[in-house]
RNA sequence: GGCGACGUGGCCGAGUGGCUUAGGCGAGGGACUGCAAAUCCCUUUCACGGCGGUUCGAAUCCGCCCGUCGCCUCCA
């Protein structure tokens, strides 16, 4: 089964052949660390994090870069409103971009650099730029020369001519034509600074990712991912520094992730729409928001809303519902009657190879899982029938614990959802654990208070019953009465 | 203005020349239950922006139109 992959570069669906297999290089632009990460982050980062780990389930040896943008102008605009240095604001918000990539399980990348800690490679860049030609000093400041890069504008598919139209382009006497674009810039009064060929200065944005790319990955990497909104300018700047100096593609394939709208808006700092992931994950388990990710192709535009926060909610329920009534099932007699093989173990292994099929299609997650959803669907009903029948035939009681296990597996590793269900499918430790640090109640009482209510219920005093059941409720504890007996989780 | 993307059933969201039902949420019906807000099953059997064209056949290809959005400035 071989891998498709959507290429930015030649605008289609291209089948993926690494450099070296069974290595992959990949570069992904990371954040800018000046203030919280939001949903339109979220995604991205939970796009490559899944992308990369479904290589990894291929069998790839995946080396995985991702940077941290660390010396910007905003990062310097949002120490000066504080009165402090940038480093102290990048500090910070690394350190927060650290708790959101754990509460939402993005692995963390092999190496993350910073860009402050490759001033030397960045300028040895810019140097180079400038003895082949295609970039000159200006004031202190470096500009590359657009005109002299011939397939400039390659991967954004427009022309020089075409963007002068457009006029927008910020003009400036040192630059010899307006599209050129700002390798380093020279230090103002009060902005951090490096020494350089040209003077005290900082880099513009595009060099560093180039630089870290080089030295982390080599020259020609096998993907080089990002937003959408990175294909123009950064990723076309990238191209024309590295392919200039070193004449061999930069990236083979170019990921490019679709944005998190509002409303159908671009969700953005300026517009004000956004979410930060903190808000999402303190009000929803993080696995909603990886889930919410993955049921829209990641090539399309994701209109975020909480009102679809909510359905991918009880979409995820019921399919961690279905993981985890093998508990359930295990309580119900069990008997010896059925002669053949359980049909379910066939209809999996076709389910899991649809899964892969379109996973390997341009990365389908949406596609994915909605054969994840058809075995939900097939897993139930021999649910519901044992708990009609009040009682499970050994073999298909098997056959639904291996069908549940193999199924969270790939949950787990590939799309990193459920990672804190235990292997076991024990819900009930799993909620155990939540409200031992979250001490919303005693796990043990609650055990206590449900086998009081069954004895109320044996004896027909249902007012009891029931009040028991309405103050768990109350309390964020939902009951649920099976055939093999009373199921309990916690509700937000 | 230039470049690009998109417009699918109540909503969200895959698909892309015919064959098989995407899937999720909601809704309706039913099962289970002492009851149930919970859970499960079934149904939601002429969906593909408009108008033309190509074709034996198009939601799927082509053209035009309408609408929405993105990039062109920092942006995941």
């Amino acid at each position: 089964m071989s891998l498709r992959i959507h290429n930015t570069l030649s605008g289609k669906v291209e089948e993926f052949v690494p450099i070296n297999p069974p290595r992959v290089l990949i570069y992904t632009c990371g954040v800018t660390v000046y203030d919280e990460s939001h949903v339109g982050h979220g995604r991205s980062l939970v796009v490559f994090d899944t992308f990369r780990r479904f290589l990894e389930h291929l069998g790839y040896q995946v080396k995985f870069v991702r940077n941290f943008t660390d010396v910007d102008d905003k990062i310097i605009n949002r120490a000066g409103k504080e009165c402090t240095d940038f480093m102290t604001i990048a500090n910070r918000y690394i350190a927060h971009y650290y708790e959101d990539m754990e509460a939402i399980r993005v692995k963390p990348a092999d190496v993350e650099p910073r860009v402050t800690e490759h001033m030397q490679e960045i300028i040895e860049i810019i140097q180079k730029l400038v003895e082949i030609g295609v970039a000159y000093e200006s004031e202190g400041d470096v500009y590359f020369s657009v005109k002299a890069f011939k397939d400039y504008g390659k991967l954004s598919k427009r022309s020089v001519e075409e963007m002068e139209a457009g006029a927008r382009v910020e003009p400036s006497e040192k630059k010899r034509d307006p599209m050129d674009f700002a390798l380093w810039k020279s230090a103002k009064a009060g902005e951090p600074w490096w020494d350089s060929p040209w003077g005290k200065g900082r880099p513009g944005w595009h060099t560093e990712c180039v630089a870290m790319a080089f030295k982390h990955l080599g020259e020609t990497i096998d993907i080089h991912g990002g937003g959408l909104d990175l294909v123009f300018p950064h990723h076309e700047n990238e191209i024309a520094q590295a392919e200039a100096i070193t004449g061999k593609p930069f990236a083979r394939y170019w990921m490019h992730n679709g944005l998190v709208t509002v409303g159908g808006q671009k969700m953005s700092k300026s517009l004000g729409n956004y979410v930060t992931l903190k808000e999402i994950y303190t009000k929803y388990h993080p696995d909603i928001l990886r889930l919410l990710v993955l049921f829209t192709h990641y090539r399309s535009p994701l209109d975020f809303s909480w009102e679809k926060m909510e359905e991918t909610q009880r979409a995820y329920e019921r399919l961690k519902d279905t993981i985890t009534n093998i508990e359930l099932l295990k309580k119900l007699s069990v008997v010896e009657e059925m002669r053949e093989t359980p049909s379910i173990y066939a209809r999996a292994k076709e389910l899991e190879e649809s899964f892969f099929a379109s996973l390997s299609d341009d990365f389908n997650t949406p596609e994915a899982l909605s054969h994840v959803f058809t075995l939900v669907g097939e897993l139930n009903k021999i649910k519901n029938r044992a708990f009609e029948e009040k009682k499970i035939d050994r073999r298909e009681l098997e056959a639904y614990e291996e069908v549940a296990k193999s199924l969270l597996d790939n949950l787990k590793k590939i799309f990193g959802l459920m990672e804190d269900l235990y292997p076991e499918c024990e819900v009930e430790r799993v909620v155990r654990k939540e409200l031992e640090a979250g001490q919303v109640l005693d796990s043990k009482l609650v055990d206590i208070l449900i086998e009081v209510r069954s004895l109320a219920r044996q004896n027909k005093q249902y007012q009891i019953a029931d009040l028991i059941r309405d103050r768990l409720t109350e309390a964020g504890i939902e009951l649920e009465d099976t055939p093999a007996g009373t199921k309990w989780k916690k509700v937000r």
